[in-house]
DNA sequence: CTTGCTGAGC
């Protein structure tokens, strides 16, 4: 037999608290919320890092990330269970709200209190900063978490290249990316970057780095390619687009017909007429179109 | 029922 008393019965527990909080954040009646859970905590009952980390993304949302930083100290200091997740949210607001010197002193947090910061955090700090055009110490905290024996996620390397390309600190960014590939290898950053160079512009760092994609020549390489190809024809360089075509058919990588097409075309207005009939003959010497008229045998 | 990126704003 359970014995329950009278009294005891209407006494709130821990399931009562957790209904109560989530019917308070579900209004979003974020401070209730928060009084509930200092309240509760107080009796013994903690909540889960889940249901708190709801309530610190909440407060961010409504741009209170200062209450957030505060509640999530509070919980801590009550003796919840807080995680990585918690402070990464956190972190992750004030960098919204373009505060980073408190998302930094959240960082410097972490350490103290043995909380370690993942790969997570770092990505949600370095873009920040890269975001800024705070490179270097961006770079610093990616070799930071490298140090630490964290390894780079594919967001990782995506945020980095698109920062550092954004700023134009390309030298910066191949170093960086060396070290990164000692942890973690990803057979697409190369192709990422020059993607990433052909949007913001800078044709000639990419057509640099067209050694590196071609000595592997896979399809996302093949793509690198054709996204400078285009990016040279629409400045009005398609003889430099001619050049990339013919480091792709000298490392036996196919480059696309139609576009080698309008390479063609664009070359024979400039009256290159010799080269875009060479572009045009190593599909026909493929068997990739017929010799007589420009047309295409197979795709 | 947990955390990060890719241009903002017209």
């Amino acid at each position: 037999m359970i014995n329950t008393s009278e009294e005891e019965w209407w006494i709130p527990n821990a399931i009562t608290y957790s209904v109560v909080m989530h019917g308070f954040w579900r209004e979003g009646k974020l401070s209730e919320a928060c009084d509930l859970v200092r309240e509760m905590t107080g009796k013994g009952f903690f909540p889960t890092p889940v249901e708190i980390n709801l309530l610190l993304q909440s407060l961010c949302q409504e741009r209170r990330v200062k209450d957030a930083r505060k509640f999530m100290q509070e919980c801590l200091n009550n003796g919840c269970a807080v995680n990585v997740v918690n402070f990464t949210s956190v972190i992750h607001g004030f960098c919204k709200i373009d505060d980073l010197d408190a998302a930094l002193s959240v960082l410097d947090d972490m350490y103290l209190i043995n909380k370690h910061p993942d790969a997570v955090t770092y990505t949600t700090v370095i873009d920040a900063l890269g975001k800024k055009g705070r490179i270097d110490e961006a770079t610093e905290l990616t070799s930071k978490m490298l140090h630490r024996g964290l390894v780079p996620t594919s967001v990782t390397y995506r945020t980095v290249i698109h920062r550092y390309c954004q700023h134009d600190r390309v030298e910066d960014l191949l170093k960086l990316l060396e070290k990164m590939l000692l942890r973690q290898s990803c057979n697409t950053v190369y192709s990422q970057v020059i993607e990433k160079l052909c949007n913001f512009g800078n044709l000639d760092a990419a057509y640099k780095l067209l050694g590196k994609v071609l000595r592997r020549a896979s399809r996302s390489d093949a793509n690198a390619c054709h996204v400078l190809m285009e990016s040279y024809r629409r400045k009005g360089i398609p003889q430099s687009a001619y050049k990339v075509a013919c480091r792709m058919f000298n490392r036996n990588l196919i480059p696309d017909l139609k576009l080698c097409d309008k390479v063609s075309k664009g070359l024979m207005l400039e009256g290159k007429t010799d080269e875009a009939d060479k572009l045009m003959l190593h599909f026909v010497d493929r068997g990739r179109i017929s010799p007589h008229h420009h047309r295409l045998v197979q795709t």
